[in-house]
DNA sequence: ATGTTAATGTAGCCTAGGCTACAAAGCTAG
DNA sequence: CTAGCTTTGTAGCCTAGGCTACATTAACAT
C-alpha cells in the first residue's frame, strides 16, 4: 500500500496512448477489409460521433500516427502501422489467454478491449511463455 | 472485426468508474493504516496535485461514494465502502494471478493498477477458479 | 501569543473526448 | 444535370481530470 505513486502515474500516462492504439488498430483493419478507412466507418465502429472521430484523428495526425487529406481516406504512417501491428498482436495474445483460462468468448472480447492497454511487454511475454508451457 | 461497437462502448463507460474505484480503495487503506484519509495523503499517493484530488473527491461525493466536511478527514459511505472492498479484492486477485503465471512483482503491481478496472466479474471468477485448480 | 509551516480551498487555465446543430462537398439516381 | 442522400467539416458547448498561483485556516513551536 501507499507509495504506489509511480504505478498510478504510469496508469495515467499510458492512457494517452489508448486512443492511438485503438484507432490505428481499427484503421489497419478497415484498410485490410474494406480497402480504405473512412471517418464514417471509424466513428461507427467505435460507437462515437463522426465529429469526435475527426478531432481525435486530427490529434493522432499531429502525433505522427496517420495522415489525413480532406475528404480522402485515412492512411497510417510507418509509426502508425507499427503501433497497429503491435496492438493487434497484443490484443490477439490476451484474448487467446483469457479463452485459455476459461473466460467465455463474449466476455473475453469485451474485457480485452480495455485490459489490453495496460498489459506491459513483460506481462505479454510472460503470458505467451505460460501458454507455451501449458498446452 | 467491425461491429465491436458495444465492446468499445463498455470500455469507455467503465472508465467513469475508475476514479471511484481507485479513490475509495485508497481512502479505505488510508483509514486502515493512518486512522484517517486526508486530501494531502490522497494526492501524494495518487501522484497528483491536491487541487485535482479535491475536485475529484467532490465529484465522488456528489455520486454518493464518500462524505467530506471542510478541513476534516474524508469518510466513505456504505456505497463507497462496498466499492472499496470489491476493488481491493479484485486488485488482490488479479495481482496474485499475474504473480502466479510468472510476472515479476514490480511489473505485476504496475500493470494491475490499470488492468483491474477492465476485468469483469465473470473473468474474475474464472481467474479464481483457474488458480484453485492449478495449485 | 504570535509567527511559521502545513493543509485546505478558490480562481482560472489547459487537454482529451464526448455531444448537437448546422454548413459544405461529393456521389448517385433518376 | 440536378435533387437528394452521404460524408466530411465547423462552431460551440459539456465533463473529467490535469495544472499553477494565490488565499485562508489550522496546528505547532518558541
Ligand atoms: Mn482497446
Ligand atoms: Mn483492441
Ligand atoms: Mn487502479
Ligand atoms: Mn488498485
Amino acid at each position: 500500500m501507499m507509495n504506489n505513486t509511480k504505478n498510478f502515474d504510469k496508469s495515467r500516462e499510458q492512457n494517452s496512448l489508448e486512443s492511438a492504439e485503438d484507432y490505428t488498430e481499427l484503421i489497419y483493419d478497415l484498410i485490410s477489409l474494406k480497402g480504405e478507412a473512412r471517418v464514417v466507418d471509424i466513428a461507427a465502429s467505435l460507437g462515437i460521433s463522426h465529429v469526435t472521430a475527426i478531432r481525435t484523428i486530427s490529434r493522432l495526425e499531429k502525433k505522427g500516427f496517420l495522415i489525413t487529406k480532406s475528404r480522402s481516406p485515412i492512411t497510417l504512417t510507418k509509426k502508425g502501422t507499427s503501433l497497429a501491428l503491435f496492438s493487434k498482436n497484443r490484443h490477439q495474445t490476451l484474448l487467446k489467454f483469457l479463452l485459455f483460462i476459461g473466460v467465455p468468448k463474449q466476455v473475453a472480447e469485451k474485457d480485452v478491449e480495455g485490459m489490453e492497454h495496460h498489459v506491459s511487454k513483460t506481462t505479454l511475454k510472460t503470458i505467451e511463455s505460460y501458454m507455451g508451457q501449458h498446452t
